[in-house]
DNA sequence: TCAATATTCTCACTTTATGAGAATAATATT
DNA sequence: AATATTATTCTCATAAAGTGAGAATATTGA
C-alpha cells in the first residue's frame, strides 16, 4: 500500500462507530510508520477531507459536504430525481419516504430520498448507505433490470447456489410487471414500492421507491402508489435520455466542458 | 504538481458550470500529459471519487455521497445541529430557513439547512456552498467571536484598509448584542438573524441563522425569532460543549477508537 | 475504408513518497 | 517540580512509485 491508496485507505477506516481517530491509532491500524500516518492525516487535512477534532483526533473533513452540494447540483440522476421525489411524496398524501436509489460497487446506494410530512417511521435506506443487492424492493427493481452478463457477476453465486433459481424467478418476474413490491423485507411492517430508473445507453441503472407503512395501506391504495411510482420513475428516465441525447454529441454543451478545437 | 495533489487537481477542476469532463480535455487544463490524466482518472473511478458519465466523460463520483452520510451522521456540530434546525423551523411558524454553517478555510460554509414548510423563496446560502466572510448575518456572527489574532489573518488587510474600521466596529456591536441581523446583505428582500455557536474548546466556530422574508416581519415578530436563534444556537453550544467534555478526557468513549494500553 | 482521435500500454527515468530514528513538544505521573 | 511517557515534527538516505514520451491498440467519425 502506498501513493493513493494510502490516503484511502485512511478515510476507510472512518465509519459510523469510529469517526474519530488519533494519528498513532491510525498507524497502528493501517500498520505505518507514525510519521507518515502524521504526513498523510496533513495532507488530507490541508485538502479538507479530514479535520482536527479534540486532542489529537481527527474525523471527516467539510470538503465532503461541499464535493457532495456540488454533485447534488450536477449529477444528471440526482439532480433529475430529486424534483421526482418531491412531486411523489406530494402526491402519495400518505406518511412516506420516497428513494431514489442505484448500483454502487456490488451494492445498491440511495442519492437522494425524501420524507412525506408526519412521517414516523425511518427506512433503513437513506442516503449515502449503501444497503444489500438482492434483499428489498429499491434492489430488486435494479437487479430485474441488469443484463445477464452483469447480473451474473454481482450476485456471483453460479446455478448451483442455493437461492439461485428462486431469486431468477422473481428477478424475471419482477421485469414482466414493471415495479417490485414487497413488505418487511428490509423493515418489518414497512412495504417497498419500486420501479427502475433505467437508460442503457447512459450508463444508468436505478430505481426510485416508495416505502410505507404496511398495515396502512389497503389494495386500492396500493394500486395507486404502484401508478405513481411507475410513472414517476419514467419521467425520469425520460428526462435523463433527454439529456444524454442532448450531451452526448460531441459539441459544447450546457454542463459540459469540451474544448473547441 | 505530482502525487496527491494531482488527485485534488483532477478533483478541483469539477465545478457547477463544469460538471462533466473527457480525460483529454482534463490533461489539456491541468497541463499533464495523457497518459497521467488517464491513469489519474482511472484511480479516483476505483476509488468512486469519480464515474464515467457518457462517452468519455467523466463526472463526480457516489463515494462522496457515501462520505457525507458518514459526516452527517457523526459529525457532531452537523448531528447535533440538525435536529436543531427542524426544531426552529417549527416553531418560527413563518416560511423560512434555518441554517448552520460554518468557517472553512477563509469561508463560511452551510453545513446543514432546513426549509419550513410553504418556504417559496431560496436562500443563497445552502448546504456545502463556500459563502463570503464579510457579508451576511450567517458569516458575521461567526466573524465576530473570533479570537483577535484569528480575525486578522483571515480578513487580512490592516487598519489602512479602506472598510475595515466599520466592519470592525461593527462586528464589537454584534458581539455585544449576542446575535446579528440584516436584510438585503446577501439575497435582496430576504432578511437574516443570527447567533453564534461557538466552542472554542472544541475548535468550534460556527453560527445558527435564520432567513425570511424581509417584508413579511414587523418588529414583534422580528423579536421573537431573534430569541428563537439565540436559544437554538445555545443550546447547540451546550451539546457540543458536553459531548467536548465526554470525549476529550482519555478514554474509549461512544464514537471515538482509541486503543486501550 | 480510411483518418482522426481516444485510450491503453510499456518502459526508462527520476521525482517523490517512504520509514527509521533523532529531536522536540506536549502530557501524564510521581 | 521533576521525570517518564507519549505525541508530533523533522531529517535524510533509500527505494519505490508515479511520471511522461511514445508506441500500440481501440474507438469513433467521415
Amino acid at each position: 500500500m502506498a501513493g493513493f491508496s494510502r490516503f484511502l485507505a485512511v478515510l476507510r477506516v472512518f465509519d459510523e462507530t469510529a469517526s474519530a481517530w488519533s494519528v498513532p491509532d491510525l498507524a497502528d491500524t493501517l500498520g505505518v510508520p507514525a510519521s507518515t500516518a502524521y504526513r498523510t492525516v496533513r495532507d488530507l487535512v490541508d485538502a479538507g477531507f479530514l479535520e482536527a477534532a479534540h486532542d489529537g483526533a481527527y474525523r471527516l473533513g467539510p470538503a465532503f459536504i461541499e464535493y457532495d452540494r456540488l454533485l447534488r447540483m450536477t449529477d444528471p440522476l440526482v439532480h433529475a430525481g430529486a424534483g421526482a421525489l418531491r412531486d411523489v411524496v406530494m402526491q402519495a398524501h400518505t406518511p412516506c419516504v420516497a428513494l431514489l436509489s442505484r448500483l454502487y460497487n456490488d451494492q445498491v446506494m440511495c442519492v437522494a430520498d425524501e420524507a412525506a410530512r408526519e412521517t414516523s417511521f425511518r427506512s433503513s435506506y437513506e442516503r449515502g448507505k449503501p444497503m444489500p443487492l438482492t434483499q428489498g424492493a429499491t434492489s430488486k427493481a435494479i437487479l430485474a433490470q441488469l443484463p445477464a452478463r452483469q447480473l451474473n457477476r454481482l450476485i456471483g453465486a453460479p446455478k448451483t447456489a442455493p437461492g439461485y433459481e428462486p431469486l431468477r424467478r422473481e428477478l424475471a418476474e419482477i421485469r414482466r410487471r414493471g415495479y417490485c413490491a414487497t413488505a418487511s423485507e428490509i423493515d418489518t411492517g414497512l412495504a417497498g414500492i419500486a420501479a427502475p430508473v433505467i437508460v442503457r445507453e447512459a450508463g444508468v441503472y436505478a430505481s426510485l421507491s416508495l416505502v410505507a407503512d404496511d398495515s396502512s395501506l389497503d389494495d386500492g391504495q396500493r394500486r395507486r402508489l404502484v401508478l405513481l411510482v411507475v410513472s414517476a420513475a419514467s419521467l425520469i428516465s425520460e428526462e435523463l435520455r433527454h439529456r444524454h441525447n442532448a450531451t452526448s454529441i460531441h459539441t459544447p454543451v450546457l454542463m459540459t466542458k469540451r474544448s473547441v478545437q
